[in-house]
DNA sequence: CGACAAGTTGAACTCTGTCAATCCGGGTGG
DNA sequence: CCACCCGGATTGACAGAGTTCAACTTGTCG
């Protein structure tokens, strides 16, 4: 395959891609059910994944940071399998997945990424399967945060927990006091410092040997 | 596709088919690192997969039944991801994993039957993800392997258990002692009868309604 | 028979969830 | 501008499930 193939293939990209925003708090990108027509890359703000279960109850899928992509996991069905709302103020790029698809067949670079993608997802869900302490799984909640915007050039240090306590607490299975007692608990104990929604990691080394466990199954 | 074409393929798949065994308890089929060659259908007997962790933790990832296929998650790699290891007395077909993909491309009807297989052990983790309690996880583990064995033709209500309690505990994320306990009372309130490694379902109305949450999931 | 591994039992303890009360900040409306 | 709300967050008291540790039993196999 050549070089210049390449390159036409990544301008037929950019073609392709469709800015969507500002969406505001609350508003959805897409819900469960709906047609799968297109995955969605976060250029601002944070989503928020999650599905309703029979009984009502909602559950956290995940959180996607800024350069993260949206709706890939609807690659094997017709509709999306979950819900997808902004939790903040948030910018999309949206690709057509028809036209993705075709491209990747002529991109192996692409196909490859796509999966790369697909397999980061499942990887973060080990962390929900393990039996971990509460303090094992915040602190892996921490430091993932930290390490995707660090990877997107923020501030690894000093961030916002742009979602609610109970989402957090859904999302790593555990009570919403829990959450708060934990992040209470890491502040008295020097692991970080915590002022509303606002977080400053000081004990990376020690928040790192709790998650320690997590992040290498 | 023609109809010749199809039984050409199965003729062929006949021909790549390799009888192993048997093989004694203990002995592995194939270990984590292997390099992938083979998937294999276990015939008789009872295979357990599992990893080691860094810190020495053996993790069991889940029991093969007969008729059910192990090596599957390999497909992305070219080395075995997990160990693999005989319960009690195991016989086996083995595979040759390149011939298998070949075979797949030609016939769609083997590349979706390999999807479906693989989805079921995704399916199977969904299981240890949830917060569960130590009764609905322990039903869940019992109808499964009820089921299972129904599906091959056996007896769904009386079966052995032909791997140690420690390795269930480890497999449900429970204390080998929890296990005991929960065995017990079960059949306390009439849910099974248990004598050593051998079970019989008694409950099953009160079995499934315990699991049905864990198995909708 | 004796030794060893697997399993069971009991008691104390720990972690986390639950429930209820309270706090806090941001809006709203008077 | 201030009093009032309201939802999210925190805090405390408590209970329950499950783990841990240690002792004991049982079965198996040499």
């Amino acid at each position: 395959m050549s070089e210049g193939m390449d390159k036409r293939a990544l301008s037929d990209l950019h073609v392709l891609v469709e800015h969507v925003g500002p969406l505001r708090a609350g508003e959805h990108v897409f819900r469960e059910g709906d047609p799968f027509e297109v995955i969605a890359a976060v250029r601002a703000g944070t989503v928020k994944t999650y599905v309703v279960d029979p009984d009502g109850r909602e559950h956290v899928l995940g959180f996607h940071l800024p350069g993260e992509v949206i709706g890939l996991n609807a690659i094997d069905g017709e509709h999306y399998p979950c819900n997808a709302v902004a939790l903040d103020t948030v910018m999309l790029c949206r690709f057509s997945f028809p036209k993705i698809s075709v491209l990747a067949a002529k991109l192996p670079g692409l196909q490859k990424h796509l999966f790369r993608l697909l397999s980061r997802d499942i990887g973060r869900a080990v962390m929900l399967a393990g039996d971990w302490t509460a303090d094992q799984r915040m602190a892996a909640f921490l430091i993932g945060i930290s390490r995707r915007l660090a990877a997107r050039g923020f501030s690894p240090l000093r961030f916002q927990l742009t979602m609610a306590r109970t989402d957090i607490a859904n999302y790593l299975r555990l009570a919403p006091e829990t959450v708060s007692r934990v992040l209470k608990r890491f502040q008295e104990d020097g692991l970080l410092q915590v002022d509303r929604r606002e977080v400053e990691l000081v004990g990376m080394v020690r928040l790192e040997a709790l998650a320690g466990a997590v992040l290498r199954a």
